[in-house]
DNA sequence: CGTACTAAGTTCCCTTTCGGAACGCAAGCC
DNA sequence: GGCTTGCGTTCCGAAAGGGAACTTAGTACG
């Protein structure tokens, strides 16, 4: 199977990762929910070559991710922001920084640290059931054929 | 920066992606969450060539996510199962999951379904903060310099 | 005995993508 | 005029990926 055809799986987690599963594209989205807006800074912060960045924002726009505004004319330049579509993308980024928080950290703890502003609390967010409040793992859980699958194979 | 080095970011996402941020090792993980473990059908599930599959599959047991294990002897065989290490990733194919149910999916809705055992419920996990039990999202979220960080850039 | 089949990789060859560095361009600044 | 900033684009060699055939070790079939 070639990369271009992925998104066309019935599958929601090979369809997502057609948009963001990309090693860079994950590393730019970590670099917008720290405010980061311009290709300049993308590129000194993340040490992507710009050839490879300019495909990536290109792409990002493309999927509704990210937002291409004009915030000067003359000459006329653009910044990256989140969309909706993109900051819901949030869980994602949070899932990332919490194995790598337990399982890639080194001595000196992990690099970042966020704080609940709602409670004041430094934290990793925890999936949880929306309808009993419980914490939730792989073996919780029972994956079952939805609506979009009559009798294929991949989920 | 050439993809070798990324595992040496100061940053949980970076050394998370070096491990993980690939196309195939997400969809091998979604396989294993699905119970697959032998070469042969990882390989024509995901339609990945063996190439590519026996690297990834070599990599996610270097890196302690995968386990080797014999199942049979003459002639001997394998199977690959999750670790702790690699079933602590289930929040992050949730977040693919959930993501692309929301905002990739076809008319036909979701293609799986996952059923809370505890509760019974039909859902998708969110991300919780663990002290309070408040949904978290990226706005309610306050990133600091961690530990392992003096005066560095990257997060 | 010879052929076929299964499971798990390997090897080969060609195409695509990536990494590094230079170049282009538009406008403002000194 | 020449330098700087911001944002890309182009070029080239290196690395990774896709497709398909080959290998190995053992079992089953006729």
């Amino acid at each position: 199977m070639r990369w271009r055809d992925i998104g066309d799986e019935t599958c929601s987690i090979a369809r997502t990762l057609s948009v963001v599963g990309d090693r860079w594209t994950m590393l730019v989205l970590r670099e917008a929910f720290l405010r980061t807006r311009r290709f300049e800074d993308f590129q000194a912060r993340l040490g992507a070559t710009r050839h490879v960045l300019a495909n990536r924002l290109q792409k990002l726009v493309d999927n509704g991710i990210l937002e291409r505004v004009r915030y000067q004319e003359r000459p006329q330049r653009f910044e990256y922001k989140l969309t909706e579509k993109g900051r819901d993308l949030y869980p994602l980024i949070v899932a990332l920084l919490g194995w790598g928080d337990r399982w890639m950290a080194d001595e000196a703890g992990p690099p970042v640290e966020l704080v609940h502003r709602g409670c004041g609390h430094q934290m990793v967010p925890v999936p949880t059931c929306p309808y009993c409040g419980e914490h939730v793992t792989a073996r919780d859980v029972t994956a079952k054929p939805g609506p979009a699958i009559a009798g294929k194979s991949t989920s």
